[in-house]
DNA sequence: AACTAGCTCAACCGCATTCCT
DNA sequence: TAGGAATGCGGTTGAGCTAGT
């Protein structure tokens, strides 16, 4: 029905990108701005999809990109949105400057998702596994869990918001984007009398 | 030194959503 | 308003690296 948005007729690359692809792709966007990702490898000589040129440009190759070890104020930050937004890894990224949402989904899955585990709390919804082993002599550890403990519980026991303890923490949310991003249009609304605002 | 298991992270894939005519 | 094109998103894969045996 909808033909493929990446031409595979097997003259494209694949796999890891070259220093000389990612400097054309550098350059191009330099010279020309953002501009259509289909044609762009086609303009700028790459023999990529555009698919794979922009996941190139947002996940490595921007200028803004934060590299490196994760904080541990960013992965406190990364837990306490998982639990209000589930995998809704953009719109966590988003609250992480220079964090990809690719990035923050690797760091769920290699690092915090353990880290929650060991720690007693479901990686998932983020409740209290009752009759796990907790290990309480990380401190860090401790810092975490003691801020997911307020950020979950806190909501699962608001009975003053409404929240019921069963509530389930796939919330509609209303959630603004970085200043950076931000336009006026550019926020989701949910239509729910259900607001949270993230940061004050 | 050689092998293996586990981990990390860049990249791919397919579906969903948004945009445009 | 419908339908196709373009873009965005999240799940998954696999190559490369490291630590352990």
């Amino acid at each position: 029905m909808r033909s493929p948005c990446c031409d595979n007729r097997g003259n494209n690359n694949k796999g890891a990108w070259s220093k000389e692809e990612d400097q054309k792709l550098i350059d191009y966007i330099r010279a020309h701005g953002r501009v259509c990702w289909r044609s762009l490898p086609k303009a700028a000589g790459l023999l990529r999809c555009g698919k794979s040129c922009r996941l190139r440009w947002i996940n490595y190759l921007r200028p803004d990109v934060k590299r490196g070890r994760f904080e541990e104020d960013e992965e406190d930050l990364i837990i306490k949105l998982h639990a209000l937004l589930g995998n809704r890894w953009s719109l966590i990224a988003g609250r992480l400057p220079g964090r990809t949402d690719n990035e923050v989904k690797n760091y769920w899955n290699s690092h915090l998702r353990k880290k929650l585990a060991s720690m007693g709390i479901d990686p998932d919804n983020h409740r209290v596994i009752h009759n796990a082993r907790l290990h309480r002599s990380h401190s860090s550890s401790n810092a975490t869990r003691s801020s997911i403990d307020k950020s979950t519980n806190g909501l699962q026991n608001n009975s003053e918001n409404g929240f019921r303890d069963d509530d389930d923490l796939n919330l509609d949310l209303t959630i603004s984007l970085p200043s950076s991003q931000r336009t006026g249009s550019d926020h989701l609304q949910n239509t729910a009398s259900r607001t949270l605002l993230l940061f004050p």
